[in-house]
DNA sequence: CTAGGTGCAAATAATTTGCAGAGGC
DNA sequence: GCCTCTGCAAATTATTTGCACCTAG
């Protein structure tokens, strides 16, 4: 179970100095997993070295945070614990106050719901803790869990976004095909059918990066879920899908393509940005270019389609709205 | 701005003995706003009897914690904070790191994610804190802008239960006045009917009460949104409604009023009980007994409408749903 | 009378700081 | 050589506890 350690040689907070403890300290740090307390993390090193003195601990710590490296979590026990923030994406935690381990998860969807309440408070919000207290799976029945701990967290990450991935992928490529087949005009047709082609490409090509993730670390699948959506994304197309089933002409399938193409580019885009580099964050940001080429060729038909038909009256507005979202 | 003052005369928790020094500390403590350190406290209590030690706030803080008439509540500063609970509902906090004042919200759609989550990873849920970090939109701005201290959340929080009844009855006025015309069925159409004319009748009430509230203290309709919820109830009936006008069935048409009678009782309920006693607490809990009221009524029109029309094959799971939902 | 409640001072516990010496650049 | 880092011990801050005394029930 290593780990990848950070090339951290270069990094350097500002007017700040290398120094042999400080790497000792921040090696011993970075190799341990789960919410250590700078008491915890001063042990560890005395055991290496009984030459460094808690001061130092503190001070690189604080150091440790300034720099990025380290998160500072506070579980309310008056004391503070430390996690690493290397490749190990933000999150909330869920806290046994009988076994006082803590288990991290991600909601994008409170995460969406924060960003709205603090919108309509004018509140600029800088960081968001979300901590659910109460008694675990295994204090309450006594069977072992699988859990998520710092050391798996960007595995079962990475494994997260790939789900998430694949069910966007899977939703569009029923999308598309049935766009094929009901669009009427030619050229409209060839456009869903490429797309859907692509679609039918990427997923092929996530199901392979899918099984090659749990063929790496067969436990993976049988972690919890870390990161939870609730079809954020894919359930934009599921609705796309459904609104072809009513009936609708070309120009209105497009634009229903267009909107659903745009919500899963900037879904996957806001999460893919908010992350430390991580393989979860590579599969959100490239899935969000994908998103975003395939709305490029939405926009570009639908301009096209308006203009053979020369109902230009709604081609303004979407063509507003789609440069905004762009700046 | 004086608020009343709780009894708590036969407020003991397991074996404790009234002292005079105990009930001048939580004298004291009630008659603040705002979120006190027990040093606050302690001074403010110092003021008024110098003669009371340190120790006996904290031990006093610590009865209070015990008896449920205080929270404590810990937003990282390496201190904790007490807020009064007495009529006082849980909320989450906005903490400005600049100012370092706080402002409250609930979102009920925060919670039930929460609650989502919590369930996923089968934790048994004691408490859950959220807490958004950031900077203020005085902070920011240098402009004034009302707030919800420990004074007037229970106020706006009756306001904003009363928005939410308000905004749900005229919903459901809309969706029974819409099924009123769309039913064939003579006595399947008293029966909206009625509902309608109850819903009329409430909602009048309600918006008396609503304008009572605000008489009472204009500021408080500027004040901003405490609790926020998306349309959690009032959404159903709107969602109801549209789907009247796809055209439906009589027996369909009592499905969907169950439906979103069913939800709209689950919502006022769930939200009524977890607050202390408040207006808001009442409002919310005398509007699941109204929904509730409907919904029985509509389950009864229900099954007649079955026996009537022979069709009972899909009545035995509407009912063994709804008998489930009772329990 | 007796189990709590209370003040005071001392104890803990987590973290910070002053200072003199060590070490990186 | 200068500026930062480091250890150590002392200081600070928040909170708890031991103990002798006090008071409500």
């Amino acid at each position: 179970m290593d780990r990848p350690l950070p090339d951290l040689s270069n990094l350097r907070p500002a007017g700040s100095k290398r120094s042999s403890k400080r790497d000792r300290i921040l090696g011993i740090f970075l190799r341990q997993e789960g919410h250590l307390s700078a008491d915890d993390l001063s042990d560890l090193v005395h055991r290496e070295d009984p030459g460094v003195g808690r001061a130092t601990v503190y001070r690189t710590l604080q150091w440790m945070v300034d720099a990025g490296i380290a998160r500072k979590v506070d579980f309310g026990e008056g004391r503070s614990r430390f996690e690493p923030s290397y490749r190990h994406p933000r999150h909330f935690h869920l806290i046994c106050t009988n076994c006082h381990r803590s288990s991290e998860f991600l909601s994008s969807d409170v995460e969406a719901l924060m960003e709205e309440i603090a919108a309509a408070r004018s509140f600029a919000t800088k960081q968001a803790v979300v901590q659910i207290y109460g008694t675990c799976e295994e204090c309450r029945t006594g069977v072992k869990t699988d859990t998520i701990d710092g050391t798996t967290t960007e595995a079962v990450f990475a494994r997260d976004a790939l789900r998430i991935a694949i069910a966007t992928e899977r939703s569009g490529l029923e999308f598309y095909t049935r766009a094929t087949g009901l669009t009427k005009d030619a050229r409209g047709r060839t456009v869903f059918q490429r797309l859907a082609a692509e679609e039918r490409e990427h997923l092929s090509t996530l199901e392979t990066r899918y099984r090659e993730l749990v063929a790496n670390d067969p436990r993976l699948e049988s972690k919890p879920t870390f990161l939870f959506f609730k079809g954020a994304a894919s359930g934009l197309f599921a609705e796309g899908a459904a609104k072809l089933r009513d009936g609708v002409d070309d120009q209105q399938a497009l634009l229903i393509g267009i909107k659903c193409e745009r919500g899963s580019h900037k879904f996957f885009k806001r999460y893919g940005e908010r992350f430390e580099d991580s393989e979860g964050k590579r599969i959100f940001l490239e899935f969000a270019d994908e998103e975003r080429a395939h709305l490029d060729l939405l926009i570009r038909e639908y301009r096209a389609l308006i203009e053979r038909q020369g109902r230009s009256r709604p081609a303004r507005p979407a063509r507003e709205a789609a440069a905004k979202r762009r700046r």
